[in-house]
DNA sequence: CTCGTCACCTGAGCGC
DNA sequence: TGCGCTCAGGTGACGA
């Protein structure tokens, strides 16, 4: 899936793409995406998106007249891509998601798993691509959304993420650092990558317990959480090298991956290579020598 | 509480 | 070519 810096980077993407556009209708391709009655969907005609979020991992549409938010979770494979409809081979737009090799010439017949397809009356139209089938898309009244967002932990990159709070998150708890990391009800938005870069540039093992570290090393634990996203969000994303924006700016992160997808590779602090194991149920990346 | 395993799905890559 | 196996950016349920 996208990670919290992908998810940021399909947000902006959009929110200059689709807002404020009367909807004509979302046409639902897969039933699986959304679990809810097809008629709420076609509720939204004539209605505009006013407003994308990003809720951890998730995108949340709020809307002109409906109350309703409609939450996206683009899992692993998920992509949201917008064409203008003027000319598909060309004009189409890469707003987000993983792109994959050969994909830059966004002609739609590339994306071979459409899920769902968003028409605004100008003719241009927004799809959602998911391979695996693992994306969903739920629309909550105010009440459900609470719900939903009150079981996840604080956003990495705001206010409320202080070192005080995060020092306080870590307290008492013997759980491994990487399953903390990428636990989302603790702090949102790091996924497989991002934890395993996050530890890697605090020289922290994946090993380690939460309980095993001392101040110091929470505090650049800490600071590297924050450090890594914004530098992520900053490049646009690890998975957007064929992106191109609406300035013409392709940019992306994966060519600063220190750990990552490396195995075997010469780590770039030492003369060691990079190592990869199982943990917590994720391939794991890391520098024997550089983190202990 | 914390961990491991499985499930949800599909496709890519690799060894044979 | 094809088969079988492992792996993949996420998350939730279940049992030890
Ligand atoms: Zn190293």
């Amino acid at each position: 899936m996208p990670e919290l810096p992908e998810v940021e980077t399909i947000r902006n993407g959009l929110s200059r793409f689709v807002l404020f556009k009367e909807i004509k209708k979302l046409v639902l391709l897969d039933t699986n995406l959304f679990k809810g009655a097809e008629n709420d969907l076609l509720k939204l005609r004539k209605d505009e998106f006013s407003q994308i979020d990003r809720l951890g991992k998730a995108l949340v549409f709020s809307f002109k007249k409906s109350e309703k938010k409609m939450i996206i979770h683009l899992k692993m494979t998920g992509q949201l891509v917008y064409f203008s409809g003027k000319n598909l081979k060309e004009q189409a737009m890469l707003a987000g998601g993983h792109s994959e090799k050969g994909q830059n010439n966004l002609d739609i017949s590339k994306f071979k798993h459409l899920r769902l397809r968003i028409e605004f009356f100008d003719n241009s139209f927004l799809i959602l691509n998911d391979t695996r089938r693992f994306a969903y898309l739920k629309l909550l009244n105010i009440k459900e959304f609470e719900e939903v967002s009150g079981k996840l932990g604080v956003e990495p990159l705001s206010k409320g993420f202080s070192l005080s709070y995060f020092l306080k998150i870590l307290e008492k708890r013997k759980k491994n650092i990487k399953a903390f990391l990428l636990d989302q009800s603790f702090v949102v938005g790091m996924g497989n990558i991002y934890a395993d870069e996050i530890l890697f540039a605090s020289k922290l093992s994946p090993f380690r317990s939460v309980d095993s570290l001392d101040l110091k090393q929470k505090k650049v634990l800490y600071n590297n959480i924050k450090k890594i996203l914004k530098l992520a969000i900053k490049k646009r994303g690890t998975t957007f090298s064929d992106y191109v924006d609406a300035d013409g700016k392709s940019g992306n992160f994966s060519s600063v991956l220190k750990v990552y997808g490396r195995k075997g590779q010469k780590c770039r602090s030492c003369n060691g290579l990079v190592g990869k194991t199982k943990l917590v149920g994720r391939g794991t990346h890391y520098c024997p020598k550089c983190q202990n």
